[in-house]
DNA sequence: CTGAAAGCGCTTACAG
DNA sequence: CTGAAAGCGCTTACAG
């Protein structure tokens, strides 16, 4: 193994000092060096192939170049990691590395370890980008304003956390694609919403009964997916086909789709030719479509991923790669020590590419 | 801002000094500690929340219980998100954190970057998860030597380079897949690869072809795949689904799948009802079965990263989620000091789920 | 314009 | 059983 470089060798070839190496490399502004010396440093540290021992840098200056990214659910899901590119793509472009953390509890110190990381000065700033509406919880909401910890929430719904936020429109996104659909439709939407209850939810909701509100003639119908099939990544996935080979449950399918069926089939008897059906999640629309397939239907969606092509006629593009890039904005302009942040961004809201049809083959 | 607490705060409020804080915290072997001075520590550090910074630490011990992750594609690509998901759960079951690396240029030292960051100390380790068989090249393979890197390569088919590797059997799934469509079509097997050639593409078909000549009654065509088809993000994310908004080029549609059409459709008019198609990829499989969607056909896929429901009638998954784990484990093993391994996974062949064809409406 | 010195917060022989 | 001391490789006032 090759003995490590130090400044202090590229110095000596160089003829100067540790400092003026340092003063060079860094481009330390208010220090004049002169033309020659700046060379004789730059050469002898190429020639040497000198790389700054980042643990020395990090320890002396405090700071580290890198941030961490808090999932908390599957890299496999396509809204993170298309939220991670933009992230990845962002951060590097500005000359920072990114760590991925879990949102585990740590024995140790009692912090999550996003947290811990960031104690132990691994990284200057964390980006949260965790699953429906979970905030940090009280403890970790304190050290973060305790320690000033850079830092940005996605997808939180909370009101001056005290740190920068990225949040989504659902209620907009909603009224439009609501909108869009009861124009368009005979006489009846029937909107399927999870009964889990959360902020994103209840904004949607929201959403598509003020777009209702607007067409007095129409009728909406909300019906409520159950319980087991929501917000697990088991459920999800099995709809999904992601599954990893461990997650793959098929003994589970039946009873599944058969709950599903005895409790939305029966509000779904009124739906005729020209009526539409609008889910909350893109993973159920065939599943719905299914159910009512003597029927044509118009099908809409308040959360699509870009999964594939045989999606909703009209749906909600979720802006994962630009929230992505948002976040990681946000997170830079708090590591430059800007004040908190909040950014709303809005979901646009799309028709089907018909164009690609003809790969769904009868 | 708290002041940060350091080992000496801790040692002053135990009664004792740095040097036996470090030893209870790190449980350091062959150093005796009196059980109540041991107390006093843990107490100390748990009342003062005590958490070492990480980068004194990896000044001194020249190690930074991190490692490396290096993805040229997308991260929104299945095959890299399930493997890093897999990579994920391994290292940190280990105690490793993970960080994410692009495979670019660095000018400054002149090393793609993530040699640069393992020079740096940043990372211990690499894991090497590049695209389509590229290894590494020269200048950094003699730089990995030379650092005894622990080193990771996966899917770059080579001879023993100096470091571990993990390897996937393309040839014996593509001949098990060919096998279990040859035996069940009529006649023809016709088999779809791209022109572009490299390890993987020919082992593929050798082993469809050794399948072949075990049924000398029936027929084997190969078909390619057109160039401009073929290994860009662009033209896997047009058919996969997988678009960032930026990435979507409706425009290039039509003139692509002409050119398909134009290049293959006259070698599939000899399939007749009960034949098969075969692709190398599992992105094509729709668009192949509706060039003839005037027959019913048996399809087959050599690469299915579990991406819909929809997919071949038989298929060789990809065992992304286990390779990550398998790189995983070498490059813990490397780091504990172990002489480089090879590993060669199957790829397992599998049947379509029909029972959930009922989803994909006519 | 450049250098000597201190110090970031740990760990690690070594001494007793 | 525990501590004094050195040192990992940088950066940063400060002095000249």
């Amino acid at each position: 193994m090759r003995k490590r470089v130090t400044a202090r060798d590229v110095a000596e070839a160089a003829g100067v000092t540790a400092t003026t190496v340092s003063y060079v490399l860094n481009n330390v502004p208010n220090q004049t060096i002169s033309p020659e010396t700046r060379q004789r440093v730059l050469q002898a540290a190429k020639a040497l192939k000198y790389v700054p021992n980042v643990a020395a840098r990090s320890l002396r200056s405090r700071q580290s170049l890198c941030v961490g990214v808090v999932l908390k659910k599957n890299l496999t899901h396509p809204r993170f990691n298309q939220m991670l590119q933009g992230v990845q793509q962002t951060l590097n472009a500005n000359g920072y590395n990114l760590m991925l953390c879990g949102a585990h509890k740590k024995t140790e110190s009692g912090y999550p370890d996003y947290l811990h990381i960031y104690l132990e000065q691994r990284i200057d700033g964390i980006l949260f980008l965790a699953e429906e509406n979970h905030p940090p919880d009280a403890a970790a909401k304190q050290c973060i304003l305790e320690n000033h910890i850079p830092f940005v929430a996605f997808d939180c719904q909370e009101q001056a956390p005290g740190y920068s936020t990225v949040d989504l429109d659902y209620e907009e996104s909603a009224f439009t694609v609501a909108q869009t659909m009861l124009s368009r439709c005979r006489k009846t939407l029937f909107y399927v919403r999870p009964t889990l209850s959360n902020a994103q939810e209840s904004k949607r909701e929201a959403g598509v009964r003020r777009a209702a509100a607007q067409f007095p003639q129409k009728q909406l119908i909300v019906g409520k997916m159950p319980a087991s099939y929501q917000s697990t990544d088991e459920a999800d996935q099995l709809l999904r086909g992601f599954p990893n080979a461990s997650m793959q449950n098929p003994s589970l399918r039946p009873a599944f789709f058969k709950e599903v069926e005895t409790l939305l089939l029966p509000m779904m008897e009124c739906l005729e030719p020209g009526d539409a059906i609008l889910s909350s999640w893109a993973t159920w629309t065939r599943f719905l479509r299914w159910l009512r397939r003597d029927v044509p239907l118009i099908t809409g969606e308040l959360a699509n991923n870009g999964e594939d092509f045989s999606g909703g006629d009209i749906y909600a593009r979720m802006p994962n790669f630009q929230a992505g890039q948002c976040c990681a904005q946000l997170l830079l302009r708090a590591l430059a020590g800007n004040a908190p942040e909040s950014r709303v961004l809005s979901i646009p809201c799309m028709e089907r590419d018909r164009s690609l049809d003809w790969l769904f083959i009868p």
